[in-house]
DNA sequence: AATTTCCGACCGACCGGTCGGTCGTTTAAT
DNA sequence: ATTAAACGACCGACCGGTCGGTCGGAAATT
């Protein structure tokens, strides 16, 4: 078990450097070599750890995927009402990259990867898998506030989809106009007006 | 001019054709060699058109932007109603992958390449002045709305910012999922929702 | 009209640099 | 002393870009 938890972290080390240079770089410009450096460790002994580039690659989507889907699942689970659900909702998946720094760019590369691959006829990602969570998380949501009477009625699917494409779109507005000081203020005014569109 | 007819000719031969490798492939994996087999040409004659592959992938990037630029400033100039321009503007811009079919994944590796741009702290790019003239363009037709009572008083920006999120993140999942059978429906929903969250 | 010269679009074999992955050796741990 | 972990020089596949040569047709010459 010590043994065990060694390379673990061992494993972490070198996926969270490897975050940062593919952030950088991109998967096929970010090098193995530099992750190792960016690592403190030789280059061959990443391979001790990780089979191939790829590898590494999927590893760091399900370490992303999974951190989301602990905090959806908590979300969920707790006490507050409906709005309050979705506000949070909003507001935490938007300021995720206040969490993750500059590495959310990574996102970007997922994202192109993915939307790729689903376009070859790929299998389903581990990525597709988590939309599909947070649109049900959603979903659930609105039933839920729908059925005390908080919501109007509505075409849930279309609503959560709406709802997830401006998580998306914001982040990504975000990192392009990183600059920008007043993103606070966007962001409050977007979730408050989602809201106004989904009450009663 | 005859000659120069026959330039262009060529080189739009090849930026289709670069379309379709970049948007199977990926800018990185995409190689000259294949952009020169789908066009039907030699791989040394492209490089007679195009000093770079940076330079085939930038002329792609004029291409879509200015298309898109100038269905804006047709609807921006039109006579609709506020409203109705919102719905069209949204409308428009979630359906443009069925105008550009497969060819739509292009655009995440536009996404990829310049949120990566953005943070190696390059000037900005022509997809960043994309961005900025889609944003305006909807402030200016929200403060026409507002201005004739059709919409309650807002964050300008924060809405702006929210529209082309939606636009952009409702596009992705429809690139990602893209099976699903009641988009439309989904895609009506979310824009009724958008328009009910900013009417007075 | 026939013939020669000239042109430049087109081509793809080739070159040089790059980088993922390997492997024999060195170092550390037990 | 034995085993496991770490290492980085090395290999070779790969690919962007080059360049000398080809060839069809246009212009010049006869």
């Amino acid at each position: 078990m010590e043994k065990m938890k060694t390379i673990d972290d061992k494993k972490t080390q070198i996926l969270y450097a490897a975050i940062e240079i593919f952030a950088k770089e991109g998967l096929e410009r970010g090098k193995i070599a530099d992750i190792a450096k960016q690592a403190g460790i030789g280059k061959g002994t990443i391979y001790e750890y990780f089979k191939s580039k790829d590898e590494i690659f999927s590893a760091i989507e399900s370490l992303m995927v999974n951190d989301g889907l602990a905090q959806v699942e908590q979300l969920i689970n707790s006490k507050k009402s409906p709005t309050e659900k979705i506000e949070e909702m909003a507001s935490y998946n938007i300021n995720i990259h206040e969490a993750m720094g500059d590495s959310i760019i990574i996102f970007a590369e997922m994202w192109a990867q993915h939307s790729r691959g689903q376009w070859h006829g790929h299998k389903k990602t581990i990525f597709t898998d988590m939309y599909m969570s947070y649109h049900n998380a959603i979903k659930e949501i609105l039933s839920n506030g729908i059925e005390i009477g908080e919501f109007r009625k509505m075409n849930k699917d279309g609503v959560a989809t709406m709802l997830l494409a401006l998580i998306d779109g914001i982040l990504w507005q975000s990192v392009i106009f990183k600059n920008v000081d007043s993103f606070d203020q966007w962001k409050n005014e977007a979730i408050k007006s989602f809201i106004k569109g989904i009450k009663k």
